[in-house]
RNA sequence: CGGGGUGUAGCGUAGUCUGGUAGCGCGCCUGCUUUGGGAGCAGGAUGUCGGGAGUUCAAAUCUCUCCACCCCGACCA
């Protein structure tokens, strides 16, 4: 590709709306050209990165056994109310109406056609397994898309629903896809990490998230080095403390605690660590009448709340936070020095197992600008109703599996992978024959890729000052020849057109920048788009036969002979000559 | 949806408080010079100042209203 014929839309400046670098630099770079919230156009340069990524997903879906198809982006309500999602996805589905007023929805997912084409198409237990696949556009009507493309409204997914007779055949399909997807994210280039994942509403025993490891990533990820357990924190157990209760030693009192309502304010006025002190957080949910129930949270004061096993806890499944006249009603007593002690029995106190094994710690006293200290269990209040583990882990905590402790990252999730089990088949009626000739419900799974999501997280994991560092499997061109005078010089045209020729010959992915620009403008270019290889030809170096290469991460150049060059870039590209 | 903020040329912005000719940098176009790290000079084009309504002799500026977008929370590939 000659850049006189491409369509390079760099920019100097990002535009205020990105806040993310990985978001900056592909409005910067051109790859992508906002349209409205959460809504990208892939310009011609970023096609090509999801073009690749989208090739790389392919192959090892086909080397894994999965089939490839496509299925319709819009889909009928009958089907969505089948399952009931109709009207549990909520707001998050785009519906739509068409010109004889029947509903549809831009689909979300595509458990409902999927399924639908199962229990059409299968009959036999013979005709499984089965692995399907597509790469397509989906659209959730996200709450507040944000990061560009990292979430978008539209966005690029590979979706894989596989149908099975058996649990141990969904099992061994499900371990293969676990195997495909390390490979995808292996071949492109990227770190990251497999993690035990919350199955949340979809159910079923099994479910593995893939994270892209950075910083700005919007989840939490629990690890352990010293073995192989890694769990998204919404999921990750935090393991009962194990010494016993000591004994109070302190007496039960008052401190003024004028101003300070958070546990670290408070911690430091009272010169005690933060591990000290006992948070409470109130909450209201309905009971099985449906009446509201006042409920009182304890936490370490240095721990905080993972609201994902509270609502697994019976009674808390539809909890929300207490407003502050709720607070107020229950406890006489404004947020910030509410506490657990002498509470009227219609609160319902539950304690984080951290809490429980707590003595003489520091509470709030229900009484505005007082604090108790030398607070404990069965003296000073009953124990709480429930004792469960209820908080987020933390660096340090000890590893569930009992080898080690745990360390904790941030990472993007690109990748996740469930055991449906039988929810979606017996709501849909998806059945086969087996071998009596009896029917039986098809157990599932499904495995998905956000294709255009790990273009963002690859660049949040790989840029520099310069601009996006691609790996080569996901760069838009691998080699960038840059031609200094191309406009004037006749051998640097020769020189230049050679190579590319020969670099595409070759099968390279090349891009010839032939604008005859000043070479910083090449250069900066180049850079802030992440080739990852270079070529600068220049009439300097052909009169000594030498051309100069340097990769997207090398601090310098090097000179290299013309003839030499094609078999460097061969070698540096793992390509055979 | 709740809280905070921003809308001025393709991008970044000044001007808004205190109403009075819409300005700057980058980019774009033309010409000349230049050519190994985002060139220089000269000339030029591009604005419903987010939309609408109002106040006023006069509105980017004040008032009301609607819209869009961004940031913080709940959702997820």
């Amino acid at each position: 590709m000659r850049a006189s014929q491409f369509f390079l839309a760099t920019q100097k400046e990002a535009p205020t709306e990105a806040e993310l670098v990985s978001h900056k630099l592909m409005l910067r770079a051109g790859l992508i050209k906002r349209l409205g919230s959460g809504l990208y156009s892939w310009m011609p340069l970023g096609l090509r990165v999801l073009r690749k990524v989208e090739a790389v997903v392919r192959e090892e879906m086909n080397k894994a056994g999965a089939l490839e198809l496509l299925m319709p982006a819009v889909q009928p309500k009958e089907l969505w109310e089948e399952t009931g999602r109709w009207a549990v996805f909520g707001p998050q589905m785009l519906k739509i109406r068409d010109r004889h007023e029947r509903d549809f929805c831009f689909g979300p997912t595509h458990e409902e056609v999927i399924t639908d084409i199962a229990r059409r198409e299968i009959r036999s237990y013979k005709q499984l397994p089965l692995n399907f696949y597509q790469i397509q556009t989906k659209f959730r009507d996200e709450i507040r898309p944000r990061f560009g493309v990292m979430r978008a409204r539209e966005f690029m997914m590979k979706d894989a629903y596989s149908f099975h007779t058996s649990f141990e055949s969904l099992e061994q399909t499900y371990d293969v896809m676990y195997q495909a997807y390390s490979n995808v994210f292996t071949r492109l280039g990227l770190k990251f990490r497999a993690v035990k994942a919350d199955t949340g509403a979809i159910g079923g025993d099994g479910s593995h998230e893939f994270h892209v490891l950075a910083d700005s990533g919007e989840d939490a990820l629990a690890y352990c080095e010293q073995s192989d357990y890694a769990a998204n924190v919404e999921l990750a157990e935090a393991l009962p403390p194990t010494a016993p209760r000591a004994a109070p030693a302190e007496a039960l009192r008052e401190v003024a605690t004028p101003k300070q309502t958070a546990c670290e304010d408070v911690a430091a006025l009272l010169g005690i660590p933060v591990q000290r002190t006992v948070k409470a957080i109130a909450l209201m949910a309905p009971d099985e009448a449906g009446t509201l129930q006042f409920h009182l949270l304890l936490l370490r004061g240095d721990h905080s709340l993972n609201e994902i096993k509270v609502a697994k806890l019976a009674g808390l499944a539809d909890f929300r936070f207490a407003s502050e006249d709720e607070i107020r009603a229950h406890l006489n007593c404004p947020p910030g020095f509410i506490g657990p002690v002498a509470v009227s029995e219609r609160v319902r106190v539950i304690a984080d197992a951290t809490v429980a094994a707590m003595s003489d710690f520091v509470c709030g006293a229900n009484k505005p600008k007082f604090h108790l200290a030398g607070v404990n269990f069965g003296r000073d209040l009953p124990e709480p109703v429930l004792v469960a583990d209820i908080r987020n882990v933390i660096e340090g905590d000890a590893s569930p599996d009992g080898k080690g402790t745990l360390s904790l990252c941030r990472g993007v999730e690109v990748g996740h992978i469930f055991q449906l089990r039988t929810k979606y088949a017996k709501a849909m009626n998806a059945t086969y024959l087996d071998e009596n000739g009896q029917t039986q419900v098809m157990e599932m799974g499904c495995y998905g890729i956000g294709v255009s999501r790990i273009v963002g997280a690859a660049i949040e994991q790989g840029n520099d000052a310069r601009g996006i560092v691609f790996p080569a499997a996901m760069a838009p061109f691998e080699v960038a020849i840059a031609a200094i005078g191309f406009d004037r010089s006749d051998i640097v045209r020769e020189a230049a057109l050679k190579l590319h020729d020969e670099l595409q010959a070759a099968g390279i992915d090349v891009l010839l920048d032939d604008r005859g620009e000043r070479p910083g403008v090449m250069f900066a270019d180049l850079e802030l788009i992440g080739i990852p290889h270079r070529v600068v030809i220049g009439d300097r170096g052909l009169q000594n036969g030498e051309v100069e290469y340097q990769a997207r991460t090398d601090a310098a150049a090097q000179a290299v002979a013309l003839t030499d060059i094609v078999g460097l870039l061969q070698k540096a590209l793992c390509r055979s000559a």
